[in-house]
RNA sequence: GCCAACGUAGCUCAGCUGGUAGAGCAGUUCAUUCGUAAUGAACAGGUCACCGGUUCAAGUCCGGUCGUUGGCUCCA
């Protein structure tokens, strides 16, 4: 037979041949390190026959599709310790995930596991490493499946099999443990050099919250020690990055439990970064004929009966406080309140797109185990904004909110991934003509392939009300964030029964894109926190510069300096405590300040300053002029 | 909300198998007037998250509450 190699070589094998022997007709060094074998698109365990002609692929753990391979292998390997130490412990899923594996049990009665109990479980894995186990594959009939664990008591994995009637059934077997699994694996267990267990967590099984809670075991494994340890490593700085800790060090945010969980309170450093913010939008959306308004953090309930918000998403609201026989809701969003702008005069096809935008505080109920930091709150800002326009607009509008969108996220230089949130098959989801729906999908796949957006699609995470185009960011700790959005709604003009007149002299319906560039003020920043590393660039830096006379003889100069320099609206600080200029510049590098300004006698004899720059170090002298020069450049958002 | 872990001074943390709380930094005061990452000394600072229980004795053991963290579920 003809097996066709990546690199387009052709080489003839007799049929039967196992991805093992042609890795090593390769080279044996690739036999040694290889963990499977892509055959026409379809991943197979190293051991098995091929049997027709193919273009295959070996992989490695150095490939994506191996290290799946290679993560999966480590789940079963941790269930064989799990069950040898936990006899009766039951499996559900274990899959391999982004950066290692999971596996979740149902442990016997009173067995509890905490992370204490890791270490153990991973002495013994590397043993079962040590015994070079090869992984088996076995074709197996579903009555045949079903008899083997029933015999061994596992319900979820009869459950599971209840799922793949009339599939093809395979087991795996290493050492004395076997998995319901279709695959695939490494050759064996000796592979799998350095497992690491990471944490314990609960996980509804199948994710249902009705159903039982089983114990989520997260690990990774890498081929080699200093793999494993550089990853670690890895760990170790991002959590410096966290924004919880950094917000903390740099004043940026509080939460107090007086206050309350998820309601965090902006201290002076924070919200000048904030405002920072806020003014560049406000600033690009100016130039793009938004026009601002600002409503009411509560709103009568029936606003949001009307808008179908109350009672779709009543689990998440705050509920309503009773006024005078009047029922309010705590804003959960902004845009019943837009459209109640919208719909306050008659509009004309002239005065098509109504672009409204706010500032616009929220708050919305979420679970307390959900709350994080600054990510997930139960009250938050967002840069929010409605265009009401005509059909014929909605395009073009589609392409300035995200164009606008893209200007935001190149200005941090953050690296988001764009999806298409589209309706799945759920009807009770989703409000409003299925034509309807059809429609704004279309149009916004429409748009995003015009823009040559690189996207991926997410069926079933659109909003009730209509299809979204998401951006989503990754934390410090590779969690994912939905940042900004921008949504498509045919649904909310007819609730509220918005017109205007057309040029026909007829009513028509506008159409309703909702947008918010950041996404909401608090998880934008905590992103850019992280992104950072509390290195906030010159323009958005709380402090942008502390100025640090030597002794008290330059203190005058120092605080004229401060002056000139406020005056241009820098943010400065003049350090005029008696301390040495080493420790001065050490706090100044400590807060994350992006000039320090030192000023001694020679300074003053040149009007000059000794330039320093956070994390670089001293930059020599420079005269007043040329660093009033390199702020006033340095303050403007996105400059480098 | 659910599962698990954690909660000691403003911050970071120590406190062995129960015997009555300790360090560094920050703060205050004094001395030092200093050239590119922390000058020295003294002082002050804690109902050991909260409530209850066991015990002669609880920061330490047990139960509950609150909060935080890692996940699950949810996310307009």
């Amino acid at each position: 037979m003809q097996i066709t190699l990546p690199n387009g070589d052709v080489r003839a094998y007799p049929e039967g041949t196992t991805g093992l022997e042609i890795a090593k007709s390769i080279s044996e060094g690739l036999a040694r390190v290889s963990v499977g074998i892509i055959v026409n698109g379809a991943p197979y365990d190293l051991s098995r026959q091929i049997n027709a002609d193919a273009s295959i692929k070996i992989v490695t753990f150095d490939d994506d599709e191996g290290k799946q391979i290679f993560w999966h292998s480590s789940a079963h390997l941790m269930a064989e310790a799990l069950e040898v130490m936990y006899p009766g412990v039951k499996f559900g899923i274990g899959p391999p995930i982004d950066n290692g594996f999971y596996y979740d049990v149902d442990l016997p009665e009173g067995v509890k596991l905490s992370v204490e109990d890791l270490p153990a479980i991973e002495t013994k894995m590397l043993e079962l490493v040590k015994r070079c186990q090869e992984y088996v594959r076995r074709e197996i009939s579903w009555d045949d499946a079903v008899a083997y664990f029933k015999e061994k008591g596992d319900e979820y994995k009869l459950e599971l099999l209840d799922g793949l009637k009339d599939q093809e059934i395979t087991f795996y077997t290493q050492g004395g443990f076997t998995d319901l699994c279709r695959g695939t694996h490494v050759p064996n267990t000796g592979m799998l050099k350095c497992p690491k267990l990471l944490s314990v967590a609960g996980a509804y099984w199948r994710g249902d919250v009705s159903r039982k809670v089983l114990t989520r075991i997260y690990g990774t494994a890498f081929p080699k020690k200093a793999l494993l340890e550089e990853y670690l490593t890895q760990r170790a700085e991002a959590e410096k990055r966290d924004h919880r800790k950094l917000g903390k060090d740099l004043e940026i945010y509080l939460i107090t439990p007086l206050v309350g969980g998820g309601l965090p309170i902006w201290l002076p450093n924070g919200t000048a970064i904030r405002r920072r913010l806020e003014a560049f939008l406000r600033e690009e959306q100016v130039k793009r004929g938004y026009q601002e308004v600002i409503t009411p953090h509560i709103g009568n309930l029936e606003l949001y009966k009307t808008s179908g918000h109350y009672p779709y998403y009543a689990d998440s609201q705050f509920d309503p406080i009773t006024v005078e026989d009047e029922q309010y809701l705590l804003k959960p969003m902004n845009c019943p309140h837009h459209h109640q702008i919208y719909d306050s005069k008659p509009r004309s096809y002239r005065d098509l797109p109504v672009r409204l935008a706010e500032f616009g505080t929220v708050y919305r109920y979420e679970q307390s185990g959900e709350l994080n930091g600054l990510s997930r709150v139960r009250g938050f800002t967002q840069d929010d904004a409605h265009i009401y326009c005509t059909q014929d607009q909605l395009k073009d509008e589609i392409k300035n909110v995200v164009e606008l969108t893209q200007l935001v996220f190149s200005t941090f230089d953050l690296e988001v991934s764009t999806r298409l949130s589209f309706r799945d098959d759920n009807p009770n989801k989703y409000g409003g003509d299925i034509e309807l729906w059809d429609r704004s999908q279309r149009e916004i796949k429409e748009a995003a392939d015009e823009m040559n957006l690189d996207y991926f699609i997410g069926l079933g995470e659109a909003a009730f009300y209509g299809p979204k185009i998401d951006f989503i960011v990754r934390d410090a700790i590779g969690r994912k964030w939905q940042l900004g959005t921008v949504q498509v709604d045919y649904v909310m003009p007819e609730r509220f029964n918005l017109e205007y007149a057309g040029a026909d002299n007829t009513k028509h319906r506008p159409v309703i894109i909702h947008r918010a560039p950041f996404g909401s003020m608090e998880r934008f920043i905590s992103i850019l926190i992280e992104h950072y590393t509390g290195n906030f660039p010159f323009w958005l830096a709380p402090l942008q510069a502390n100025i640090l006379p030597i002794a008290e003889a330059h203190q005058t100069f120092a605080s004229d300096i401060a002056a000139e320099l406020e005056a241009l609206g820098i943010r400065v600080h003049v350090d005029l405590r008696n301390e040495k200029i080493n420790r001065k510049i050490a706090e100044s590098e400590q807060k994350k300040v992006p000039f320090a300004l030192v000023i001694g006698s020679k300074e003053i004899e040149m009007d000059s300053v000794a330039l320093r720059k956070h994390g670089e170090g001293d930059k020599g002298m420079v005269t007043v002029a040329e660093v009033k020069e390199l702020f006033l450049h340095l303050n403007v958002p996105g400059a480098k």
